[in-house]
DNA sequence: TATAAACATGTAATTAATTACATGTTAGAT
DNA sequence: ATCTAACATGTAATTAATTACATGTTTATA
């Protein structure tokens, strides 16, 4: 996927919250915002370098122990003007949301029968995984708080996206489930 | 992404259900298996030479009119195998299921109050544009016939991706517009 | 009969992303 | 005192994907 720099504006708002390292970002993209971008260290390095050189963040070195460094990132000016323009350009498309396991169903007649119980529910596992995970975010994040007018503007952004990322999961987890229903059903005709 | 060779089973997916040229598959990525996997025809025109040479698929030559060239492809027994084996490996993770959209709301605290709602109001049209799209695929293949019990294995693939495409715009609808509500009540607090 | 839209195939340049290689520090547990 | 997991940062090689460049045919319609 070439989505325009998407990687650049994901550091820069994470930026736009707290200085951090490009371990520190690394890490984010473990956290809820992981459900919806993420990329490896190797990559996020060699953006982190590239924004320094357009001067959209700048950097500091901060000790960790004895003499471990961290390279610690800030928003420039520019930077944060760069994330504003993002973040209120209209979308003209939405791009394709890949998803492999849609993919191979779709060439389900070249699957023998007897092995799509199980394709269906090795996928149900990973995605209660993933539901299971995402639940417990919730819980340590928003467990006490179920009334999100109490929101502050920066746990809303993360509330929005964790509420997204459930709802998505459950999506997934009633269609499987729904669907593998049908499956076997149709097989046994 | 650097899924691997994902375009690779896709086509030979493809080419199970007919044999099909490379304007065939680009064609392919328009309607409902699009919605979960596409390529443009540069890349997709790029694999099929790279499939020839290793033998999963072969060419031969289709007339059209006087003298314009269709390349067909085949699949050979080899392309046969590779795909069958990659429809049955299983997954042993998720993917990030990358979204813009979800990404820019994390950052919500940097966007005006006054932009928000814009914002959701454009991704909503196009959504929405999205589904009527899928509900009117669905009503051309699927439209009187509502028992999946009926259709044929290939129908059935069609129908699950179909109706898996449909779910997720559903309920990515369901929450931009409960969102779209939470964010204005929050700011008026 | 002109013309536009759809059909049809390709390459080049660039960017995005992964995997593998490579190295060193710190904190906590046994 | 040793060891392991987590912390921490980078580069090289390769693959995947997009955008732009490039050209030509066929069909339907105005």
């Amino acid at each position: 996927m070439a989505q325009r720099r998407v990687l650049k504006y994901a550091i820069l708002g994470l930026l736009s919250k707290q200085d951090m390292s490009g371990y520190d970002i690394t890490s984010e993209f473990k956290k809820a915002i992981g459900q919806f971008w993420s990329a490896k260290h190797s990559q996020i390095y060699l953006e982190l370098k590239k924004l320094l050189t357009e001067d959209s963040i700048s950097q500091y070195i901060e000790i960790s122990g004895v003499k471990l460094e961290r390279k610690m990132y800030t928003l420039t000016s520019k930077g944060k003007e760069d994330l504003k323009s993002w973040l209120l350009a209209f979308e003209d498309h939405v791009q394709t949301e890949k998803d492999v396991f849609a993919l191979r169903l779709y060439f389900l007649k070249d699957i023998p029968l007897e092995e799509i119980p199980s394709l269906f529910e090795n996928q149900l596992r990973l995605r209660n995984e993933k539901l299971a995970f995402l639940n417990d975010q919730y819980a340590v994040y928003f467990g006490e708080e179920n009334n999100p007018i109490d929101l502050n503007k920066e746990e809303l952004g993360h509330f929005l996206v964790l509420t997204k990322a459930i709802a998505r999961e459950e999506n997934y987890i009633d269609w499987l489930t729904t669907s593998l229903e049908i499956v076997k059903q149709n097989g046994r005709k």
